[in-house]
DNA sequence: CGGCCGCTTGACTAGTCTCAATCAGTGTGG
DNA sequence: CCACACTGATTGAGACTAGTCAAGCGGCCG
């Protein structure tokens, strides 16, 4: 069976991760994701509190979920890479429980609610989103394990296969190499850690030769090791036999 | 404006904690629930790696979903309290990537996918259940909060807060006492705590005067002081106006 | 009555955090 | 083109939270 290329638009590429579609649908998607804005990293997107006001598409750059507590703690709760979309039914609620910004530049799309419900019309495109929806949560379930349950190191190495896994579904990796656009605090404050621990531990996976991180830039050396190390398994992900080449 | 009583169908009672339903909603649950079947306490539900077998809904004890790691390490990634539903979509995913246990005695109801599409037939209750699966993913973001930012003693108060705004919702309360039918292991493995330090974080709770708990009946004996402890703030459940009272 | 599970407590250890200083890279204005 | 400022990375020292190991206790069930 052939499949046919993978589209150059992310949006399309990652739903087609999860389900076939027809060229209908994927013309559909495309048309959604047509006009992106251009916003700069460091941008809150959307922030808790205030009412959601459309659905945001990544489709370059990396964005990012987190909660705030009173005393400044920041906990990161999800990466958005290109593709992603926040929560599809959004619009349901009244104010936001969490707020959303950069890592970097970002092309982003922001959908009305309306757009959203039209794409949903098509069988394809629904099942996908769906789809999305319950690996989004599949994925908060592995960062809980990830951080309740793994050492500090385990949980670097968890966190980079995983990253490496779903930006090579969108075609942007460079073999084990990906562009990683966060700060040593950044990573710090999605794994529970503090900054100087995460350097401390990027520097143990550095002398192992599981990896090179500078500017911004990740490469991995040796990906079984470090996928041994971290106990990895991209099951949660449910790319399924579509990506798993 | 008078709402209806509150149904004695958890399930009825949870999705109206969401929205509006009209009687014909509300007896389409009540129907949809309507021979749950009893499971003991300690029995696996589901297991990952298995594909799943219908939605399971609880309508009486208390289960939860988890993940092991290969050392035998258990993440607890969420309560079932009566009236939650396991994920409405999970018929669209090969395999489950996580099990779902049950505490104590429970009553569950398996609902077939076409069950749960009859029911999302009704406008209402599409919005409700949504609503429900922002909510699961939230409180997971919250979990994850909890557990990367919060000390041990904040972590227990946080979740002890939670579980009584979501057992009171469904009317499971007494005042500021609940059932809880987890033992201190339990309660480790939901936080990333170990069993120990649980026993001594519940021990200084208690010599604060804030809670007891024995038997596996707890009671809050200082609600304000405990949430202010935890910085507990209920927005992330969305029970709206409704259930504010 | 015995066994087992769950809770409690003590002693010691270890992983991680905090504070602090230094260094490197980038961008800016003079 | 250079001095300066700022952000982010690195490293050291010491403190502390939480984990591990181990023993004892109490209640419940068969």
């Amino acid at each position: 069976m052939t499949n046919p290329a993978p589209s150059s638009n992310p949006f399309v590429r990652k739903i087609e991760g999860f389900v076939s579609l027809t060229d209908e649908e994927r013309t559909a998607l495309a048309e959604a994701s047509a006009s992106p804005r251009t916003v700069k990293a460091g941008t809150m997107l959307v922030e808790e509190g205030q009412s959601p006001r459309g659905v945001h598409l990544i489709l370059e750059g990396m964005a990012y979920r987190y909660k705030l507590r009173a005393n400044g703690r920041r906990q990161i709760t999800a990466y958005l890479v290109p593709g992603d979309l926040g929560d599809i039914d959004v619009a349901l609620i009244g104010e936001m429980d969490h707020s959303i910004g950069t890592f970097s530049d970002c092309q982003v799309v922001r959908m009305s609610s309306e757009t959203v419900l039209r794409l949903q019309e098509h069988a394809g495109i629904a099942r996908g989103l769906r789809m999305g929806t319950l690996v989004d949560e599949a994925t908060l379930r592995e960062w809980l394990l990830n951080v309740g349950g793994r050492s500090a190191i385990e949980r670097l190495a968890h966190l980079l296969c995983e990253v490496h896994v779903r930006l090579d579904a969108v075609g942007l990796t460079k073999d084990t190499a990906y562009d990683l656009p966060l700060t040593q605090t950044d990573l710090a404050d999605t794994t529970g850690m503090s900054q100087v621990h995460v350097n401390r531990s990027l520097m143990e996976l550095r002398r192992g030769g599981l990896i090179t991180f500078r500017q911004r830039s990740m490469q991995i050396l040796n990906l079984p090791e470090l996928r041994r190390l971290a106990e990895f398994k991209a099951n949660y992900l449910h790319l399924g036999v579509r990506s798993a080449a």
